[in-house]
DNA sequence: TGAATAATATAGCTAATGCTATATCATGGT
DNA sequence: ACCATGATATAGCATTAGCTATATTATTCA
């Protein structure tokens, strides 16, 4: 889980400038008491930092966990269209999928899509 | 999880004649107290019995569920492996990835398997 | 400025998955 | 037949992830 927030905090701040609890819970489809306690996980394992009724604010350490997140989760859906599943069926399940991923699996989706474009 | 229960216990009753809690702890890496909880879940949802000392059985619902699982899982390891993954870590990942996989993306999964073969 | 609204925080509940420690039941060997 | 051992069951605890309900704090607008 920590993995998707970090990941969805990156992209909000990117995309609003800022990262609001509310609309984290929002874009995980789950209540906010659910992603503010998650939020309070994030800030004790050193991956993000809050100020009260301030926005969240990733550190190095998640926008580190955020950069290789989303990387991987584009290489998971480009792998699934890849050999044939529908866009919208790899974006979906690639967001499960995405964390049971080893590393050598990861270079083999990598390789594939290389040879692919080729 | 439940699949992953349903899918050991007719594994070991096809090894064994018999699916003890013991075993299937064992061969979860789980602590047994963990294994009664869950297959007391298990009974819950209609997918097994037991007989108090006696081993674990599935129900219709049970088996239907362990030979879904049991394909899904094939089919899984064996696209891992076509696009390149070491036999391995294909192993490894599919018990994660297999929960997350739709019908439409193992479809897609069984298509481009056979196109491989031809 | 003050009040309404929106956002955030907190408390307390449930369920799943894991553990250790303890107690009970079954079986095998002497 | 009895007892040791192994298997099973039960109790109690922790963590994660979810919820609703309530309270508090910020912000916005009249």
């Amino acid at each position: 889980m920590l993995e998707d927030y970090t990941e969805l905090i990156a992209d909000l701040i990117a995309a609003n400038g800022e990262a609001r609890t509310i609309d984290i819970a929002r874009r995980l489809g789950v209540a906010h008491p659910t992603a503010t306690k998650t939020i309070a996980r994030l800030k004790r394992e050193g991956l993000a930092t809050a100020r009260p009724y301030r926005g969240i604010f990733l550190t190095e350490a998640g926008e580190a966990m955020a950069k290789r997140v989303r990387e991987r989760h584009r290489l998971v859906v480009d792998l699934l269209i890849a050999v044939g599943a529908p866009r919208e069926a790899a974006e979906a399940d690639a967001e499960g999928v995405e964390h049971y991923v080893s590393q050598a699996t990861l270079r083999a989706f990598s390789d594939f899509l290389r040879r692919r474009e080729a």
